[in-house]
DNA sequence: GTACAGATTGAG
DNA sequence: TCAATCTGTACT
């Protein structure tokens, strides 16, 4: 297995969003580790795009993880209950990262038959993902990194549609930022 | 200081 | 269809 490097993630924010899908999340918890492939990503693009947080170049003390160079962790609380898991792409000072959705557990197929990471909230709860991660490294991190894809995933593999939960953000809403894996059952919402 | 809504989820 | 539950943000 390769560890993806910063130029992985240092491209263009809608290459990199269709490029994780096949790979792998490593977990590593003590002397366990938890594997997920990802087959659901979304892509949000600032300071343009109205639904992502950083709209406008807004910086926050919840965002200004956002701006970090490609390969690091944008975590935080939404609905006051549910972490929510991106990764930064492009270069320092852009605002653009992925949100992970969905992930198929491979090494534990209690989780598997659980579907225990099919949904943005369920998989940083079954990563124990938490604020402790906020502006991590994944490039550098000895508890959570990504992994390359064993199998090449053909472009007809990859469906392309709108965001979830976004619906506020007029012109943006329909722009087909979210990917997934072709008939994988591990993607939330069918 | 107060009010309010959100990149979700699972139960009813 | 709805409530749970917390924090950033935009007001007073």
């Amino acid at each position: 297995m390769v560890i993806l490097k910063r130029s992985f993630y240092t491209r263009p924010t809608l290459k990199v969003a269709q490029g994780l899908l096949g790979c792998f999340l490593v977990r590593r918890i003590g002397k366990k580790k938890l594997i997920g492939k990802i087959v659901e990503t979304e892509a949000y693009i600032g300071p343009g795009d109205k639904a992502s947080h950083a709209y406008q170049g807004k910086i926050t003390k919840r965002n200004r993880a956002e701006f970090l160079i490609g390969g690091h962790v944008y975590i935080y609380l939404v609905y006051g209950m549910y972490y929510q898991l991106n990764i930064t792409t492009s270069k320092e000072g852009r605002p653009e990262c992925i949100l992970i959705r969905a992930l198929e557990p491979i090494n534990d197929s209690k989780a598997k038959i659980k579907k225990s990471a099919s949904g943005p909230g369920k998989l940083c709860q079954y990563l124990k993902l938490d604020k402790s991660f906020y502006g991590e490294d994944l490039c550098k991190s000895k508890r959570l990194w990504l992994e390359n894809k064993k199998e090449r995933i053909s472009l007809s593999q990859i469906v392309h549609s709108k965001r979830i939960g976004i619906d506020y953000a007029q012109e943006y809403k329909d722009k087909l930022w979210r990917f997934y894996l072709r008939d994988n059952e591990f993607v939330s919402r069918k």
